[in-house]
DNA sequence: CGCTTTTTTCACGGATAGATCACGAGTTTG
DNA sequence: CAAACTCGTGATCTATCCGTGAAAAAAGCG
């Protein structure tokens, strides 16, 4: 199948928790299941997985996935954004991955959001 | 390893405690957790961060973070300040970061817990 | 101490920024 | 050709920010 050229490319995979995101592929798979992306909501997810733990701004992610620069007054970013949050906490509800800085942009970053803790009031 | 054109700026990153601090971005880790900082707050951080062990006037503060001069009366910077201590005091409890030096401004510098001042009331 | 000055914190309202929904036009698929 | 899907826009709703005024607390001082 797929043949490197001499620069011998090594195929790109990202992870992040339990999410396995392989760009040349297309595929984003949640704890080994396929999640099923468009192209934008993953040239996004890759976007900003590549860049985890760094917050990135609007511009910057409209420039790398849509290419040009971001007009004033356009929320695509964020439509997106929220197109994505909402597919990967179907998949992985107890994780959130995309966090917002306001005034500042968005960081990719997989945190367990709020784990059970154990109290012991449980039945 | 990152190499920088001639052109281009070393990232600037600011060491206090276990705070890290990355002006460019707008990132603030605390023991390498993210922190979630208004744009005022972030600036105000900054800037005190980039002077460590001095001790800053609200006017100087007032002067970098906001622009323009201080009007007398205003109480913004100590407004942020209060803000700032409340969340790194969240992130970090056994370590004060934001001194205040009656009469004169705050100084920054992260000071140990084990903040035993000897004062005389021993028997 | 008791009083004055300085600093800290809270609560509020207007302003700004972000999240989400619904829709129409354009594409793809079969 | 029809059904399903994608994409971006506009509109609405929600969350957060920011500076102010005032009360509470702390510090300074005689």
């Amino acid at each position: 199948m797929a043949v490197y050229p001499e620069s011998a490319e090594v195929p790109e995979i990202l992870y992040a928790g339990e999410l396995e995101i392989r760009p040349d592929e297309g595929l984003v798979l949640a704890t080994g299941q396929a999640l099923t992306l468009s192209v934008r909501e993953f040239e996004l997810l890759s976007a900003m997985a590549r860049r985890q733990g760094t917050i990135v701004t609007r511009e910057d992610l409209y420039r790398t996935v849509w290419g040009g620069e971001l007009r004033h007054g356009d929320r695509s970013v964020d439509v997106y954004v929220s197109k994505l949050r909402s597919k990967l906490e179907a998949a992985l509800p107890d994780r959130r991955f995309i966090h917002t800085h306001p005034g500042f942009g968005y960081r990719f970053q997989p945190q367990p959001s709020r784990n059970v803790h154990m109290d012991g009031s449980g039945a």
